[in-house]
DNA sequence: ATGCATGAGAT
DNA sequence: TCTCATGCATA
């Protein structure tokens, strides 16, 4: 259960003293942030020491400042279903000293944590028994309520507009999972989108969009070129995958293992490969089988699997 | 995958 | 001066 651990939300740990309620800086940005947030953030944004800046608009779900503002550390929350989770900095400890830190702080510690966690995670119950060691600061994750979206304005739209944070989550994850399949790393990505279309990303940028650790607005707005590419990327490659098309061979060669031209064409078609390639994937497949096969033909099971098959000649091995 | 750093834009 | 988006360097 503690899983604490994975995610890093909740740090603990705040050695021996722990610092007061941190001043502004801090706190504000670990406080609060989920995906409710942008519920609260209207309400609380006023009161940031900046003076609460609008920037509404800019960070639905992981602005979800607090006012950090001496004196309360988070609000509570004005949602309903949350948790409430301790949560400490530790990183101050390695610096609370002196001043110089504070810039940092917030900043770094803002977008590793919560920012990513604000929208989606949550959920899990992960929920440190940790306490709130002396200060007892303590968060509110929300998690399911979730409708999100900005408040009352649209919300639903898939796409073009503004994608939920669920929508993201999903499309975040299938993106990874196609990614892979089409065996590209993040780098390759980041370096894709450059050459497609003129935004250069670095792996760690793709792997943040992959993890949700970037802004909602940010993921809103690499979302779409994301899609674009792996829409490209993807009808590029074909829809079905080396694999598929090996097993689609494979199933077709059962019912026929020597298929004519108008056979090969239509198979070569679907699987979006090139007729001699399919040609010579049989030949191959009907010689191992004559191989394995030995004279007195007593066929096996009837097949070896499907899957193997590497061709020899003019076949090249494409697998990912 | 993530800590730390930085430039740009908003305030 | 703060926040945000992003990247480098590195564990």
């Amino acid at each position: 259960m503690a899983t604490a651990a994975s995610n890093h939300y909740s740090v603990l740990s705040a050695p021996s003293s722990a610092p007061p309620p941190h001043s502004e800086s801090g706190s504000m940005q670990q406080a609060a942030v989920y995906r409710d947030a942008h519920t609260l953030l209207q309400n609380d944004y006023g009161t940031l020491p900046g003076g609460g800046h609008p920037l509404s608009h800019a960070h639905q779900w992981l602005t979800a400042l607090s006012h950090g503002d001496a004196g309360a550390p988070w609000p509570s929350s004005p949602l309903g279903e949350q948790d409430v989770k301790p949560v400490l900095h530790d990183s101050d400890r390695e610096e609370l000293q002196n001043s110089s830190s504070l810039q940092q702080q917030r900043q770094q510690q803002r977008h590793p944590h919560h920012d990513a966690r604000a929208w989606r995670t949550s959920a899990a119950t992960t929920h440190i028994p940790g306490m709130a060691t002396s200060e007892g600061q303590s968060l509110v994750y929300s998690q399911s309520g979730f409708g999100l979206m900005p408040h009352g304005g649209h919300q639903d739209q898939s796409d073009e507009d503004t994608p939920t944070s669920d929508e993201l989550e999903q499309f975040a994850k299938q993106f990874k999972q196609r990614r892979i399949k089409l065996g590209f790393t993040q780098a390759d990505v980041g370096l894709a989108l450059g050459t497609l279309y003129g935004n250069v990303f670095s792996q760690t940028t793709i792997c943040r969009f992959e993890a949700l650790q970037l802004s909602f607005k940010n993921m809103c707005k690499l979302k779409p070129l994301l899609n674009k590419w792996l829409e490209e990327t993807d009808s590029n490659t074909g829809s079905p995958t080396n694999l598929d098309k090996i097993a689609a061979q494979g199933s077709h060669f059962l019912k026929c293992p020597k298929p004519g031209a108008a056979e090969i064409n239509s198979l070569a078609d679907s699987l979006q490969l090139e007729k001699e390639v399919v040609r010579v994937w049989f030949c191959n497949r009907r010689q191992k089988e004559k191989r394995m096969t030995p004279a007195g033909g007593q066929i096996p099971g009837g097949e070896d699997m499907y899957g193997d098959t590497p061709p020899h000649h003019g076949g090249q091995t494409p697998v990912q």
